[in-house]
DNA sequence: CTTTAGTATCAAACCGTTTCGATATGACCC
DNA sequence: GGGTCATATCGAAACGGTTTGATACTAAAG
């Protein structure tokens, strides 16, 4: 690879100017700006970033840290937020935690060996030790979708509370009683949010909310189905089922159509979150989306604020809570007589 | 950020002793050792990649370049690629092209202005200008899925010729004589590829294709509704459509549904490439899988084998194809009498 | 007691850039 | 002719590491 000696030696220039004339940093006669772009081109220079971002001190890498990148959510937050960034000669290092927290740490601690310019998550964790280490990580966060109580980071997410809560009262507007909700583990913030959006709504109008109506299925279609399947068979079942994402309302409607019930005419399945192909899915499910390019705009946008040190409030955490919207489908009808 | 310097200081030692105690390359005793990791721990040193890759000439950076990383084939594939990286230090710089064959060339340029150890990618353009400077880039590239005419590059895909081929053979062992091919740009290898397996099951049955049989659609699942909209509206109608990806089978599955028709009833559909949620869509589309697990694998492999310079055939090509898998759903029936 | 050999440590060179301070050149003015 | 000022160019010092060759010390061998 040539490096910028080639280029030098070539012009029949020194090196700092080369560099001086690259970067339009610093007067440079025409005529010698011309014999260094010529060299350039007849030498195939490129310029090392790595001895670049070693020399300024700064990298043109942004680390994002996804939780499962399986999941079409995460797909499109990364296609969006890439988008954003083409145009900079910023690039993402993208990690992949698979679900699994425990490897959490270890990657944040690669990308900080990477010298990345910026973080940019969607955290699994969220314990006070794992507050601690984010508060004392020296390169900007910015976390999507999910929380980390207790972390001083611009915070990016939809509302969760209010989109549980949506869906929860327009399945009582439709007249169901007995609705029975599937959430995640309720140590992660979104989980925990959802749920609370659900018992607010059947608070407000009035309803108990059965404990075996409440389960967790750790966000997999399989558990959803088999909570379901036991659900569905006893003899006082719900009328309606709230899944709290996107693989457990299919998981829900499999379970449902499998045991040779309708939907929506003997129960009515709500989910969270788009549901690819949702629109050839039988019936169309009646979700809440999340407006993912509106996550994924502000969250690049305010890491490119931090990268580039500009004027942003010091110490303090920013927050955007975007509105989630309430998509109708096919699968929510009155409950049965 | 502490450096090399810093522990070097708070050990007592010179920073050749840090480094020859850290990498373990060279005699360190045994007290010097742990003077240097307490220091590490004490200023919370995490060595510099950058610096270290500059210095070494080799980066642990990886290019990926996805084709779209809204389809969730791409998804797939970067998780399993990232899984088999972890546990080396590598990580992966992830660029998606949207779609845009004009991004090409920019983003792999970047990618080599980056240093990347080596580049795995899902190549769009398929033109002889891209294949000569896929000849004459100076880091190990193995291209998935798609191929590039007269790129002597490491190349993994599946047997795409072979999958249109097993789904068409599927369709006349019904009995279909009648049957229609969207595809998707034939510039686009994978696209030739495809049309030809359907055109040489086509032959071997003997069956003339209806040259309005054959349409292209782009991949868009749009396109493949209009479509398809207008072939079932045609008088001389065609009992099966075998549509080549994932997307476009869906869109004609809805066109089928908006026209009335039932499927597989009055026509049989079939489609390429998984379908995410395929479990849940009505009928189940009867599909030829690629083994995604497998590409990666043998994709990674291979690059790492690269990076690592381990003795590999000089200038020659490997190619790995994968047999794909015939999934049969409920969307083929016969044809109606 | 001098060699020899091995062990532990260090100083200095280097990787490919940027940037600062210095130098050379010419133009301009008094 | 001497001083001032831009303008163009360059040498050298960094950035944070690795690696090589040198050095000092100790112990074993002759």
């Amino acid at each position: 690879m040539a490096t910028i000696r080639d280029v030098a030696r070539h012009a029949g220039v020194s090196i700092s100017t080369v560099s001086l004339a690259l970067n339009g940093t610093g007067p440079v006669s025409e005529e010698t700006r011309a014999r260094v772009e010529a060299a350039v081109a007849a030498v195939r220079y490129s310029p090392n970033l790595m001895a670049q971002n070693l020399k300024r001190g700064q990298s043109k890498l942004i680390g994002m840290v996804l939780g499962d990148a399986g999941n079409p959510f995460f797909g499109r937050l990364f296609g969006t937020i890439d988008r954003q960034l083409s145009g900079s000669e910023h690039m993402l290092i993208v990690a992949n935690l698979d679900s699994h927290p425990d490897r959490e740490l270890r990657t944040l601690n690669l990308l900080k060996r990477h010298r990345v310019a910026g973080i940019i998550m969607t955290p699994l964790r969220n314990d006070p030790e794992f507050a601690a280490y984010l508060n004392e990580i020296d390169v900007p966060v910015v976390l999507v979708d999910q929380d980390v109580d207790g972390a001083y980071l611009d915070f990016v997410t939809s509302d969760h509370h209010r989109g549980t809560e949506m869906l929860t009262e327009y399945l009582v507007r439709l007249g169901h009683r007995r609705i029975a909700y599937i959430g995640g583990q309720e140590s992660m913030w979104v989980a925990k949010r959802r749920l609370e959006g659900f018992r607010a709504a059947m608070a407000e109008a009035n309803l108990q909310v059965e404990p075996e109506f409440e389960v967790a299925a750790d966000y997999s279609a399989e558990l959803a189905y088999e909570h379901v399947i036991r659900l569905m068979s006893a003899p006082e079942r719900p009328t309606a089922i709230l899944a709290a994402n996107n693989y457990m309302a299919i998981g829900a409607l499999q379970a449902v159509n499998d045991l040779g019930f309708r939907c929506p005419d003997d129960v009515s399945i709500a989910g969270i979150d788009v549901v690819p192909w949702s629109s050839i899915v039988m019936p169309r499910i009646t979700t809440v989306e999340q407006p993912i390019e509106e996550l994924a705009r502000v969250a690049s946008l305010w890491m490119m604020e931090r990268v580039r040190g500009e004027a942003v409030p010091e110490g303090e955490r920013r927050r955007h809570i975007a509105e989630p919207k309430l998509v109708i489908g096919h699968s929510c009808a009155p409950p049965p007589k």
